[in-house]
DNA sequence: ATGTGC
């Protein structure tokens, strides 16, 4: 990336000033390596989307930013109902509310060793897995809307879970203010025999291992120990949430045209906050919202129910579930006044700091355990959300370590089958329905993630905890 | 991301 023009306003903070249509700067949270290795694509889109009208404060990247459609991914976007704001369909995303669970074990690495090969291959037998993946599960019409309303709650109540799951899931495991009724019957059909599903592309099941631990204090107040083994599942709302990101964008960009709103790129339509099809996106993007909750809480108790037969000595309370594509509405305070905005988080995480009203009691000490999923074969990174990042980019922190090629492009450099070779040669065990899918995931077509990380805890975003390796990975 | 797409 280009970076003439930014003010670097810290090590780790560009600052490109308001100039022209900007409303508002844009902020990168980068090291000048990982700056200079963005696409010109992420400056322009951000850039951008500091035109649209209501953005509060500033237009923000986080380090593992990339360009995509419309908005950036690890992008964040507040917009004030009060000025003018807007909902942009592309500011969430696609896959709405994808997000990262984070489940204990109470085993030890050297406990899951005997058992480790059936351990893989039958999570890989019973964890749909890959495109189009279908689930033992069907939802009739009227249980698709309960499912809909009422996210992981109503999975616990369908017998998919515990009660206690439930205060460790974003909102409680039930999005408020889900319609159903502005969920298209496409999206729902799509969406019928999907629950309990993994999806494809960077979605997956690992089994992983802590391997250090970098915050005692909170670390304990997580119920994190070296070497213990935990299992962490990423993915979001499949093909209901696809076709409701489609539908609504396609529909934003007509209502933008034929309104005549100028528009900085047609991809970034979006309708002013309280227009009847901002409120309609709303609705059915919380409903996806609760898919995505349901379809985690589902395959969460897969996961229980392959333990229980292999390991059944273990344990598997949840220590956390969070999204990092949404659109939520969320009080800050902005220069000592508090407001109300429309956080827009695609391909960010929600990283609430210590006292947070949202967060469950045991957890509000410490603050919001923020789950980042590192590249296959790499490592992932539990950290926790701080004061301080609920300034920095309204309590936000990066998701992963984010894609540095694109998916074309790794399938020229590298053959999933090798990927998988080399990586049982580090006793790392992929299975996945998709060879392709492999080599599009290739470890080097990502980002360093631990470079990624560093620059989320000395930026300030959030606190670093612990860091997990894979042992086992279902590739979707 | 996706009932993937040149």
């Amino acid at each position: 990336m280009e970076l003439n023009g930014f003010e670097r306003l810290s090590e780790l903070e560009w600052h490109l000033p308001a100039t022209d249509a900007m409303r508002v700067p844009v902020i990168i949270y980068a090291d000048e390596a990982l700056m200079r290795d963005m696409n010109d694509k992420v400056r322009e889109q951000a850039v951008n989307v500091a035109k649209l009208p209501g953005i509060v404060q500033a237009s923000y990247a986080m380090p593992d930013a990339h360009w995509d459609y419309g908005f950036p991914i690890g992008g964040v976007a507040a917009f004030d109902p009060e000025e003018g704001g807007v909902i942009s369909a592309g500011g969430v995303g696609f896959d709405i509310s994808c997000g990262v669970r984070c489940l204990h074990t109470g085993l030890k690495t050297q406990d899951i060793s005997r058992v480790k090969e059936q351990l893989a291959d039958t999570l890989f037998q019973r964890i749909p897995a890959g495109v189009g993946s279908t689930g033992a599960i069907c939802l009739d019409s009227r249980e698709m809307d309960e499912m809909l309303a009422g996210g992981a709650s109503w999975a616990v109540q369908n017998g998919f879970g515990e009660t206690a799951d439930l205060e460790r899931i974003e909102e409680g495991g039930k999005m408020t203010g889900a319609d159903p009724a502005q969920v298209s019957q496409q999206a729902k059909k799509r969406q019928r025999d999907e629950m309990g599903t993994l999806g494809s592309g960077n979605h997956y099941l690992e089994v992983q291992r802590v391997v250090e631990i970098y915050d005692q204090r909170i670390a304990m107040g997580y119920g994190l120990t070296q070497d213990d083994v935990v299992i962490s599942i990423h993915c979001g709302s499949r093909g209901l949430g696809h076709q409701i990101g489609t539908e609504f964008l396609r529909e934003m960009a007509i209502a933008a045209a034929s309104l005549n709103i100028l528009l900085p790129d047609r991809e970034l339509a979006c309708a002013p906050i309280g227009s009847p099809i901002a409120r309609r996106y709303l609705g059915a993007m919380r409903a996806a919202i609760n898919c995505a909750l349901a379809n985690r809480q589902i395959l969460t108790h897969l996961v229980r129910q392959i333990f229980s037969q292999l390991i059944p000595q273990a344990r598997l309370p949840l220590l956390y579930d969070v999204s990092h594509n949404t659109c939520k509405v969320e009080q800050h305070e902005i220069n000592g006044r508090k407001r109300k905005l429309h956080v827009h988080r695609k391909g960010a995480t929600r990283a609430f700091g210590p006292g947070h009203p949202d967060l469950p009691p045991a957890l509000r000490a410490t603050g919001q355990p923020v789950l980042i999923g590192g590249s296959m074969g790499t490592a992932s990174y539990i950290l926790a959300g701080t004061e301080r990042g609920m300034q920095l980019a309204f309590g936000s922190a990066c998701h992963g370590a984010g894609r540095a090629m694109s998916r074309h492009q790794a399938t020229r450099l590298w053959h999933g089958r090798d990927i998988i070779n080399q990586l049982a040669r580090r006793d790392i065990l992929i299975r996945s329905p998709s060879c392709r899918g492999v080599a599009e995931e290739a470890p080097g077509a990502y980002k360093d993630v631990s470079a990624v990380i560093e620059v989320a805890d000395r930026a300030g975003l959030a606190h670093k905890v612990a860091k997990l390796v894979p042992l086992i990975c279902i590739k979707g």
